[in-house]
DNA sequence: GCAATACCCGAGTTGTTTAGTCGGAATTAA
DNA sequence: TTAATTCCGACTAAACAACTCGGGTATTGC
C-alpha cells in the first residue's frame, strides 16, 4: 500500500509551483535542486501533469512550468491519478474485470470493500487543494 | 497504491475461514480449490496470520486451520497488516524517518496529506469485520 | 505401526515494476 | 550565437512480486 515515488515526487514539485504561483514559469532545474529530486525524472512526471491540464510549459530560456489553474482549484487526487494513473487497490477493481473474479466465492465477498477503499482513499486525496497545502508557510517568501 | 497479491488472498481466505467458524479446521487444500490459490503460496500466508494469534492450526490428518476469535472481532485491517506490514504511503512516514525528510521544503508540506490518508485507510479497514464481510452469504451452505 | 495428511522451512525462479540514467533534438531569451 | 530550457525515446540496474520446488517434521486415522 505505498505510494510510488514519481507521485510523491509530483505533489512536491506541484507545491513548489504553487508557492511560486503568479510570477515566472519555474524551471525544473530549480524544483530538482530544491528538492533534491533527479531532473531527468522531474523530466518524465511533467509530461503527465502536462497532459490533464494541470500545467502549461514554457519553452526555450526563461522557460519553465506554471500551474495552469489557481492552487485552490487543484486538489492532490488529481495530481495522484495524473501520475500513476486511477486508485485500484486490487486488480478486481480495474475496469474491464467486473466479472472475472466471481466465480470465486472468497473474491466477490471482499470485492466491496476494496471498492469502498478505493473511494475512500479518493475522497481523502480530493479533499485537499494544493492551497490548503502551501498556505501554512505563506508569506515565507 | 496496490495490495499485494498476498493481502487479497489472505483476505479470501480467511472469509472462508469465518464461513466455516464452528466446525473442523479447514485444510489449505480446501481453501486453495475454491479459491484457485497456489497450495504453496497460501502456505507462505498463513504463518502471518498465525504469528499475531488471527489464526490457529491444527495439525495432522483432519487438520487444517480456523480462527482464533469469532468473525465479528477480526477486522480486515488487522489481516491487512499482518501479511503486509503496517500502512505506510510514503517512506518518509515509515518509523525512524520523522525529520530526515523535512529538510526539503515540499517534503514537509505534503507529509501531512500522506499522514491523513494512512489513518484513514487504516480507519476503512478497521471498520469492517470478517462477520460483516461473509453475512451477505449466510446459510449458504 | 504406518501411511496419509497436514503444517513448516528456505531457497530458487521468472517476470514485472521502479527509479532512475543517458543522449540528444527542438525551442527561445538575451 | 549561446545558454537555458522543455521535449522525446530508449536503456538499465536493482528491487519486488508472485509464485515454484523440494524437502522435513509432526500428528492422526486406521
Amino acid at each position: 500500500m505505498r505510494l510510488s515515488a514519481k507521485v510523491e515526487y509530483g505533489v512536491r514539485a506541484m507545491a513548489i509551483l504553487a508557492i511560486y504561483y503568479q510570477g515566472d514559469p519555474v524551471p525544473l532545474r530549480q524544483i530538482a535542486e530544491q528538492e533534491q529530486i533527479s531532473l531527468k525524472f522531474l523530466e518524465q512526471i511533467f509530461p503527465d501533469l502536462k497532459r490533464v491540464e494541470l500545467v502549461t510549459s514554457v519553452r526555450g530560456s526563461r522557460g519553465g512550468y506554471r500551474l495552469m489553474r489557481p492552487p485552490e482549484e487543484i486538489r492532490v487526487g488529481d495530481i495522484v491519478r495524473a501520475v500513476e494513473g486511477p486508485i485500484t487497490p486490487v486488480n478486481c477493481l480495474a475496469e474491464g474485470d467486473d466479472d472475472s473474479c466471481c466465480h470465486r466465492r472468497g473474491a466477490c465477498l471482499t470485492r466491496q470493500v476494496w471498492a469502498r477503499l478505493r473511494d475512500k482513499i479518493n475522497d481523502v486525496l480530493d479533499d485537499v487543494t494544493l492551497d490548503e497545502l502551501v498556505e501554512v508557510s505563506a508569506g515565507k517568501e
